[in-house]
DNA sequence: TTTTCCATAATTGTCGACAATATCCATGAC
DNA sequence: GTCATGGATATTGTCGACAATTATGGAAAA
């Protein structure tokens, strides 16, 4: 794991469904837990080591974040991120991510833009060192993300995509495998969007932030528009 | 309530947590449970007439939608909505909002429009019967917003959308008791909002969507400015 | 052989009790 | 009079057991 952004340390979590929240968070981001997998309860907690309360509280916190889905008296499985729904996450993330840079345009302090041209910095010594090594350089290309949102200053902004939509991103990276792609571009246009945050340019960073997603859109939808018609919707 | 959007019956729930669920969401969104105010197991598992069991789990979900605020081993209050989050939330509307409008204008069938127009209609209607009930009025502008998420075909974006923030929205109107305002000019919004998504124009839909949200901000920033450093930040 | 039905088993939903933690109030020191 | 300290009280966190519902497997009928 990265720590170049300070992700919340699992030792100051104050209860027990917090730290198996935690814990299976990771597990299913990380494909421990595989996609589509059945989650039961008996197991779990034996695997833990805890009782069922507070795992069913740690399982109604990952179903809010869309990690797992829940049928009242049947049970639980992992998500799987069909491509059709890949394709929504990537328009969610469009919409919110060119307000976020539009926002950290406005708003971002100078000791925060030196964070992330530091970001940007470690990004591309790793992308000089270890070509090919995409891991390190998708969790930079999070991490860039990751700290724009923080500047936009918005609590909501911060909640619906650090703590929501970034884990669905890493586990549709895992999920389909997809080791980083484009990163040239990638870099450039990170680079455009701090000038345009640091220049206090509220619409042209919201404009690139949009094209940016929207090029990784692009690239993912032609990626695996093949299999787009994998799986129907829900039968009536 | 106007029921020209049909709203989840509260028949169909399975499990006493959802149940309990629903009726607390609806108290709180009206009002009857004040904001700021402690929710205490105890009295809600007496009130409601079961164990604690299900209503925590109906609590993690209200947490979940943002309605009420926990801490460990302290408690939970419902939310009270400061002039900042408010602004928030606006700001956070505007993105989806707009991507929601251009994606309707994409993927919206010819059935959908035909109930956007019916609803603009009655909307209309009742506007000109009861001057000054604003309450109708509100709703009927949420119904509106609700089928144009719905037309937008995208399912994270209506989860998001209708399940957490509309909910909020109606928590601010009945906290910051905002009756309507500027009722006309919304008016003529949604009828072109309605047209260039009947047009298949994405781009200009999506411009007046974002044009119609942010004019909503602006009338309550300052409608609220004057208030809108009451309550600082979380002390470290 | 295939289908239907029922009994069994497993899993989820719910409950009440106990342990851990925080809040509150009274008491005492300065 | 004000502030710190300690214990009593209440609330939250956790646990194990029971009830309700669903999935499973085999037996009987077509």
């Amino acid at each position: 794991m990265t720590a170049i952004v300070p992700k919340k340390a699992s030792s100051d979590v104050r209860t027990l469904a917090e730290r198996v929240f935690h814990q299976l968070q990771d597990a299913i981001v990380r494909g421990e837990l595989p996609p589509g997998s059945k989650i039961t309860e008996p197991d779990l907690a034996k695997t833990y080591g805890i009782s069922r309360g507070p795992l069913r509280e740690a399982m109604r916190r990952l179903e809010s974040h869309r990690l797992i889905e829940r049928v009242p008296h049947v049970g639980a499985r992992v998500v799987k991120l069909s491509v059709k729904e890949l394709i929504e996450l990537f328009d969610v993330r469009e919409a919110l991510e060119s307000m976020a840079a539009r926002l950290a345009a406005e708003f971002m302090t100078p000791e925060e833009i030196v964070g992330l041209r530091q970001v940007l910095a470690v990004h591309e010594r790793q992308a000089d060192l270890s070509k090919g090594e995409a891991y390190y350089q998708r969790e930079g290309d999070l991490d860039f993300h990751y700290l724009i949102v923080l500047g936009s200053h918005n609590r909501m902004l911060m909640a619906l995509l650090c703590d929501d939509l970034y884990y669905l991103v890493r586990l549709y990276r895992t999920q389909f495998s997809a080791s980083g792609s484009r990163p040239k571009r990638a870099f450039v246009e990170h680079h455009r969007i701090v000038d345009a945050i640091e220049a206090g340019d509220a619409e042209l960073a919201e404009l690139l932030m949009r094209r940016h997603v929207s090029a990784s859109r692009a690239n993912v939808v032609d990626r695996y528009s093949s299999i787009l018609n994998q799986e129907p919707g829900v039968p009536s």
